[in-house]
DNA sequence: CTTCTAACA
DNA sequence: TGTTAGGA
């Protein structure tokens, strides 16, 4: 299929997806017209990508560990293992980052669940709202 | 009409 | 990343 396609089924930008190549992230077939040319299989890794990212793991690193994912199957694939050490290492990077946000959620809700709804005696603050409070 | 590369009021 | 120019 044609970047076009791929952009379609995967809800990502053409840019971004040239991107991904230029990246290493992604390497399409080209065809005689100089037109990309993914496979079926460009979709899920797309997808790989995304969620890789999305995590904060670098692309450096996404580039090497997404040949070593191929089939379905668990586990790296052989000549891979190499890569176990960075990948514990985001795994610890991104357990931390969990724990974080879990604080901040905790914080949130006391402050939430301690504000008495249509408080009569609101605390002082003379600033102005920096935005539109929706009012729904 | 679709894609390509290169580049940025 | 978006967008756009200039081509194929």
């Amino acid at each position: 299929m044609r970047i076009g396609e791929l952009a379609r089924r995967t809800g990502i930008s053409e840019r971004a997806l040239r991107y991904y190549e230029e990246q290493g992230l992604l390497r399409p077939a080209r065809r005689p017209s100089g037109y990309r040319d993914y496979d079926e299989g460009a979709v899920d890794t797309v997808r790989d990508i995304r969620t890789l990212l999305a995590a904060g793991l670098p692309t450096a690193l996404i580039a090497e560990l997404l040949p070593c994912m191929v089939n379905g199957t668990a586990g790296l694939a052989p000549g891979c293992p190499e890569l176990v050490p960075y990948l514990e290492k985001e795994r610890d990077r991104i357990s931390a980052a969990i724990d974080d946000l879990a604080r901040t959620r905790s914080l949130l809700n006391a402050i939430i669940a301690a504000t008495p709804p249509e408080n009569p005696n609101p605390p002082v603050c003379d600033r102005e709202p920096a935005v539109e409070l929706a009012t729904r």
